[in-house]
DNA sequence: ATACATATATGCTTATTGCATATAAGAGGC
DNA sequence: GCCTCTTATATGCAATAAGCATATATGTAT
């Protein structure tokens, strides 16, 4: 007999949830964007022990009736202003929803000094003028990882270096280690562009991110071969020389 | 002030780590082999409800003092009898140790009847002839991975069709498309292979695992020109024609 | 109208891949 | 030992793709 039935359900009736010692368990959200060449993510200052006025990413506790990405989302949307939806299905919603995706699982038993706390890490990528720097307590932070080194340096808008709080530098360097692997097989430069945009600029895109100068030649014939590009037939504009046509993504392959 | 110091200690003394709800957290572990031209899964056959005999991922609770790296280890270790040690770093082991890394985070908020539970899941390679299966309550099944489908369907040795606990179906195809894209910028399939082994096992590892056929001399060319094989100067044996030299993966590569 | 600066197109060179063919070599039969 | 079988390995060549240089096109600004 293995069919689930109602001698199952008595089971499920008497269970006892409480029986086992249970982590907390938390999403932190790796918030990316492009700014003037360079990479950078969204970090809010901590109004709270442990780690009182470090720089953190944005996060918060799971809530026992939502599911993680719907944690993630909900993270994105309070502490971050923006609307995110995981996955690709990104239809009816006001602005096009931000690309938001699960990054890793970080569980080190002593990650966070209060209690055993294990975080769920998602990474979304972000237009930079969607984004607002809120007052002093969310800004846009330059983002280095040292070539061979498991955690990024961060640095404010006038070059200062700063302290993250717990394990973020390490999962923000998972976060940029995963976009770059990224780049080589999915045109994920997209969503950090206006939603229409020129091949240079979604070069530039792809030369920040992997920190390399590419062929031009090359990436263009390869972006248009992928098939993922739509031409708009429009050009860009006020650039003083010769414009470049506008592509969109095409969203429906 | 920003510096971390004797308030945030008091902070710490006196900080309730149970004011919030928290889910409960498992590890499963997705256990991966190569038998007879066919992708399986090692499942148990769970012996308590919910989904009283049904097959399932090893699992298990993530105790409160190991990390979740550990905790996968100790699944491997205790439910299917492999001794695994995380990450890529393997000395001094009796075999050498398996290829076990984090795959995902499962934790739609009904995914275990009985309470909220979320699962971050591994995967592990494991050459076939490792893995015993133990009487009645362990067994390898074959994986097949409708195409467009987000779950696995999954067959005993006799072909016959079997129902999986949780939404582990689903958690295998991520395992399943997981190693596909790894295949392609990495040569994972060692992994599944006995330490010496010849390029056309290795092809034929790539091959079921992508269900497609390669080039023959295109593989042995990009194989040899990746640097990752080290010839060993040694035939295989026994084989009734032309024996193939054995290589080896270059580990500290 | 012309200069400017970059977009886009074209052609050539070089590397990579796919495919066909030739040669090599252990096992096993005689 | 010699021949055959079968697959491994090496070589050559055509097709394809990538890298690079050059030519032409085109909006803006003067």
């Amino acid at each position: 007999m293995n069919r689930r039935n109602s001698e199952e359900q008595r089971f499920l009736d008497n269970y006892d949830a409480t029986a086992f010692e249970r982590p907390s368990v938390t999403v932190d959200v790796v918030i990316l964007t492009l700014r003037e060449g360079h990479l950078e993510a969204l970090l809010v200052k901590r109004k709270e022990h442990p780690f009182l006025n470090y720089w953190s990413l944005p996060g918060g506790f799971v809530q026992l009736h939502e599911s993680l990405d719907e944690a993630a989302a909900r993270v994105l949307r309070q502490k971050a202003g923006l609307e995110g939806v995981v996955g690709l299905e990104r239809e009816g919603a006001l602005h096009p929803p931000i690309y938001l995706e699960q990054l890793y699982t970080f569980g080190h038993p002593q990650r966070d000094p209060r209690m055993r706390v294990i975080s769920v890490a998602y990474y979304a990528l972000v237009e930079a003028s969607h984004i607002r720097e809120v007052g002093e307590e969310t800004a846009l932070f330059k983002l280095r990882v040292p070539p061979g080194a498991d955690s990024v340096e961060i640095f404010d808008h006038k070059h200062k270096k700063y302290s993250l709080a717990f394990d973020h530098a390490e999962i923000l360097a998972v976060a940029v280690r995963r976009i770059r692997g990224k780049l080589g097989y999915t045109p994920i430069g997209f969503e950090l562009l206006p939603e229409r945009f020129t091949l240079r600029q979604l070069q530039n895109v792809h030369e920040t991110i992997l920190q390399t100068k590419l062929n031009k030649d090359s990436f263009r014939r390869k972006m248009l071969a992928s098939g993922m590009l739509e031409p708009t037939g429009e050009l860009e504009r006020g650039v003083g020389f010769r414009p470049a046509e506008l592509y969109r993504f095409r969203r429906e392959a």
